[in-house]
DNA sequence: AAACATACGGGATGGCCGTCCCGTTTGTCG
DNA sequence: CGACAAACGGGACGGCCATCCCGTATGTTT
């Protein structure tokens, strides 16, 4: 698509080595490691890593938004094959696990305003899917009516918060508090 | 105590001007606001604020001890007078509302490290009574035995996170949850 | 009112970080 | 193998911010 014919060779090894390191670092130590580092870590200077992508958000968004719409399709798809309540706490859950297991995403997911914008609306387009499950789950009274997409965003960093292995007490207080009608 | 004989009417007034301010600005906007915005709004020059508070977290200590000894206090209360359950989940809103109104407060509560070293430990002290009543709650059954003392904290900062007039719902969710027993 | 200590303002300093630039190196193609 | 474009490295730059410093102003005391 972008003329990646143009490419030279080492350059197209050194974009995926920054990336990969970057998705590392960033899962394990959170977005606020200089980029500085993660060149460093790569073993390519700072330069290479600002050509091939010339902010720091840009090579965030190139980390992230294949992730985000992998996880959107997962969304269509639960949307798509289970009732609503199910697709919506699988949906949850999915995206849970997937914010315990990388700090950057979980960095993410409490900042809607980035999220929103991330790799050219797939942030946006995911939290769509959230929105809508949510508005069905509660119309067909499997999410309690008085909580608002806000309130589900709260819950969800507060579970990403935790690491993959502590999951289950808070996910359980969590979507069984969902389930409950109000008062 | 220390020496308030000492300081100059002026730097009284200017000391408390300070204080006011910083504690709406962190209060509406966050622990980010740089300190020169605060001399700014206060009407003083910027060592004015950094000869009263050496260091940026020495300003902020100024301003959260006392709202933390006051809250560690209301624990003391609750704990003597009231059963295990009651006194926790009063404890655990009480908390909830105070970060709700102030975004520096909320802030903190996220960050356990700077929590827990404000103000002489009187963070640590309210932390410890919020453990405490928590172990208390579980051991009489009123709170599931499976989650943890990170949980809550990761729980009650997402309450903080929803403003004042749209807390209900999201309560609702937690301490319903929090009750249920396990699986 | 004079003299002294105390406090003031805001510019200077230094650290951190993202981004840009340019002299040098290296892959590529004829 | 030679020449040229592409890519490299890392230093330079600029912005942001906390903290420090010092010449000036102002309360305070006798």
């Amino acid at each position: 698509m972008t003329d990646e014919r143009a490419l030279r060779a080492d350059a197209r090894r050194n974009r995926a080595r920054v990336l990969e390191v970057a998705a590392e670092v960033f899962a394990t130590e959170g977005l606020s490691v200089p980029v500085h580092e993660i060149a460093r870590r790569a073993g390519v200077g700072t330069g290479t890593v600002s050509r091939h992508f010339p902010t720091k958000e840009d090579l965030l968004i190139a980390i992230m938004s294949t992730r985000l719409v992998k996880l959107t399709a997962q969304a269509d798809e639960l949307a798509r094959r289970e009732d609503p309540g199910t697709a919506f706490f699988a949906l949850f859950v999915a995206l849970v696990r997937a914010g315990a297991a990388d700090c950057g995403l979980a960095e993410l997911a409490v900042a809607d305003r980035r999220l929103d914008d991330i790799g050219e609306r797939a942030g946006a387009d995911l939290c769509g899917r959230l929105q809508e499950l949510l508005a069905a789950a509660q119309k067909s009274g499997d999410v309690r009516a008085d909580v608002s997409y806000p309130d589900i965003r709260a819950l969800m960093s507060a579970c990403m918060a935790r690491r993959e292995d502590s999951l289950e007490p808070i996910l359980a207080v969590v979507t069984d508090g969902l389930r409950r009608g109000p008062t």
